[in-house]
DNA sequence: AGTACTTCGTGAATCCCTTCACGAAGTCGT
DNA sequence: ACGACTTCGTGAAGGGATTCACGAAGTACT
């Protein structure tokens, strides 16, 4: 970027910008802040990189895309940066949010201070449940379900958040739709489907844990019972459907392995390709 | 591929997994769950990769990566998949979880069936607060910080999940990690380090919701103050005025950040789907 | 001024993932 | 049995993102 230097260009990557690079700003966002609380003026893309987890290549490219501007020799100026990342993020703006769902997940998240803190507001607060409405949580009241429309509709809501349960998730979806929503953060363990022109992230608990479990494996290779049970020949254990439980079980052939008494200290794991230093 | 056929011998990808891959796994393992339960014993990839809201060549991939065999003309059977994937992912046995940080986002967590119905089991929960020890959740009941090491000796945790205020996380992860933890999910709003082989995962509530933002911001160009001040109004943070910096200051604090002494992680975000409901 | 050193910005190479396209292998209907 | 049809498996092409490497641009110090 050749800008003239410091006069504030045109900070808008406009056009373009990585998605992967639109996912590490929060990030950047967030160290910078605490940085700034700490005093410090100046950062170098290797001090910011450590303090974020990533490689200094990384920070530069991505601040780069910002049309960005540091001071060679020196680095970053944290109070610019902040400026710049803020408005890239379209956080310099209030926005309002509904939550619906107020179990224990949505209390939680209800709750959570981080969310004021960055410009977003909880518009509302909306269950199905009549005995939860009334409730107070926080500085909110929980709403009954039917003013969902109205309410996104008087506070301008863009962004809806799902903590419904699963079976709920697609009719709450579409009603948010309906009434304008265009970006919706997904905690129920479903898939929801969207019009184009609608945004949906989602967050699944379970999901991570088994992403984990699946590299845990990968590092203790099951002591147990060697693998040709599984999916031995075409005939599968005919019992294999499922018992369910609620909803969604998965419980099969559980085969619970006894004590691998291994605790040894040393067992240098093989650096899994996965997380390496920095993925 | 690689492997020439390969109809039932070793199951398991075991050299290469496409990480990618591995993220989508649990979702199928979900989908395919529900599929079974609806009495459904073949799924075609067309229909599963509606199903998980992907495409069919994705399921595919992904499958064949699995050493998986479907029948052509016909489809997968839903049974053999479910045996795969949840042997993948080294779901056939349990995995202790201990769950550290028993606040509103820990209630929550401990109190979400999902995970238990995959099979990791809630060793125990831990908090630091001693007016929260002995509270009951779910069926476990919450134990002192100081009892963490033993538990996690005594259950052979492998798995950590941890629930701090972002303060707290770095200190326990530590001593998770030096009881032998080797995966962690971080909620904590706060990059952790962690030696090699220690994978970590993190989900990070308001970095979300920023994202979204940033979308918003894209489809609805800023309809408030014109570009003149850039962030003037709120601040990016609490505290995080920037304008107060008096031009002098010339201290470079360059060494900021201590001693990064460590590896840091980085993980891919949970998955995202943006737009159309079949990408 | 000049030399040494730091750090940004960015093209180029590389890696990983996704998408495409098509042959192979099976089923179904007659 | 045989042809039409369906669907998997998989090279190969295409895109994105990360990493590498290095020139440019600034500071610090003598």
């Amino acid at each position: 970027m050749r800008q003239p230097r410091r006069g504030a260009g045109r900070l808008s990557g406009r056009s373009s910008m990585p998605e992967a690079t639109v996912a590490r700003l929060p990030l950047y966002l967030r160290v910078l802040t605490a940085l700034g609380e700490s005093g410090v003026h100046t950062v170098s893309s290797d001090t910011l990189a450590a303090a974020a987890g990533v490689t200094s290549a990384k920070v530069r490219k991505d601040l780069s895309q910002l049309g960005s501007f540091g001071t060679r020799g020196v680095g970053y100026e944290v109070g610019i940066l902040l400026e710049c990342i803020s408005a890239e993020l379209g956080l310099t703006e209030d926005r309002s949010v509904v939550l619906v769902g107020v179990g224990n997940l949505g209390h939680a998240l209800a709750g959570y201070g981080g969310f004021h803190a960055r410009g977003f507001r909880i518009a509302a607060l909306v269950d199905a449940d009549p005995s939860r409405v009334g409730e107070r949580v926080g500085e909110v009241v929980v709403r009954p379900v039917d003013e969902l429309e109205a309410v996104i509709e008087d506070c301008q809501v863009t962004i809806g958040v799902i903590c419904t349960p699963a079976a709920a998730a697609q009719h709450v979806c579409d009603r948010l739709v309906a009434a304008g929503v265009t970006s919706i953060l997904n905690f129920a363990p479903t898939v929801l489907s969207v019009p184009e022109g609608v945004d949906v992230r989602k967050v699944d608990l379970a999901l991570e844990l088994q992403i984990l479990s699946f590299h845990e494996a990968r590092k203790r290779p099951s002591p147990g019972p060697p693998a040709g049970a599984v999916a031995g020949g075409r005939g599968p254990g005919p019992g294999a459907t499922v018992d369910d439980e609620a909803g969604e079980v998965v419980r099969m052939t559980r085969r619970v392995v006894p004590p691998p008494s291994r605790v040894a200290p040393d067992v240098p794991l093989p650096a899994v390709a996965h997380g390496g230093d920095s993925e």
